[in-house]
DNA sequence: GGCAAGTCTTACGCGAGCGTCAGATTTCCT
DNA sequence: AGGAAATCTGACGCTCGCGTAAGACTTGCC
């Protein structure tokens, strides 16, 4: 508790390769706050804060929230039962996993159309057919017969 | 070009299954303009106007931001050269196809890393040492030795 | 005690695609 | 002509993790 070993912000953002807008806003979510403050205000941290600060990173990089980083950080402070809170961890894990696999099979369904269309545009090529002002080049396309502008109809 | 054919923004929006703010920003956006207004100033759209909406449904399911889609639109519009406009396209898509393999591969990694840290919590399971608060719960942990709190030291 | 460097709080900006008021105007129907 | 319903133009809000600037204050060194 010396304050030999206590940092000024400047100093710890250094040493934990961060910056100082980011620190503050950590400590605004509760996340990470500083050991001491001086009498005029200033934040000191302890080096060892370097450890809980990369504990968010790792958590960042599993694509949590903040929020949710928040929560089972300070759920891991309060919980008296450990068991209770490292199943919390489970729970929070899977379920980050399950919203991670939709999105990834929405971006998957996008790649599928994507394809689609890059084959469709072979197609489309060749079409002559030019579009119209008049109907905001709305006609359907006089080939596929769908309800789209010439020439990309067959695109989309 | 008859009135009758045309359709104020709420009839409008009911046909194509939106909302007239959507419809007012698009319009913003230059990517669906009304095809007239009254004197008093009020949109009146055609009824193949919803084609042009549908288009525009269509690229943003491929993952396409509302700027990429006007800029598409607008060159297809513009575009003198058929070959030009459809070779854009070409380019436009594969562009986003690889963005999409990115965030895909991003997404993937964050899933791996997840995956680890499931099989590390049951490691941590059996841990009876107790965080402490005076450094603000930052100490190694005792068994695995990385410089992460306890009990959650082995789990990012 | 004086000065530079560091730090403080407050608060707006950003991006994307709208949602959602507020207050004024227009249209349409009777 | 009168009134309800529809529409108009702003303009701010929302999310998320900070970036950045302004203006005041603190700290530490000589």
């Amino acid at each position: 508790m010396d304050r030999k070993d206590l940092l000024k912000i400047g100093d710890f953002a250094r040493l934990a390769e961060t910056n100082l807008r980011t620190l503050r806003y950590y400590e605004e979510l509760g996340l990470l706050s500083p050991a001491a403050r001086s009498a005029g205000g200033f934040r000191y941290y302890r080096k060892t804060d370097v450890n809980r600060l990369n504990m968010i990173r790792h958590m960042q990089d599993l694509g949590l929230q903040l929020e949710q980083v928040g929560e089972l950080m300070t759920s891991r402070e309060e919980m008296l039962d450990q068991e209770a809170f490292l199943s919390r961890v489970r729970i929070a894990l899977r379920a980050q996993d399950s919203l991670l696999m939709k999105r990834i099979g929405e971006l998957e369904d996008q790649r599928m159309r994507i394809a689609r269309s890059l084959t469709k545009v072979t197609e489309c090529a060749t079409c002559k057919a030019k579009p119209s002002k008049d109907n905001n080049y709305c006609e359907p396309c006089s080939i596929t017969g769908m309800p789209l502008p010439l020439p990309i109809s067959a695109l989309f």
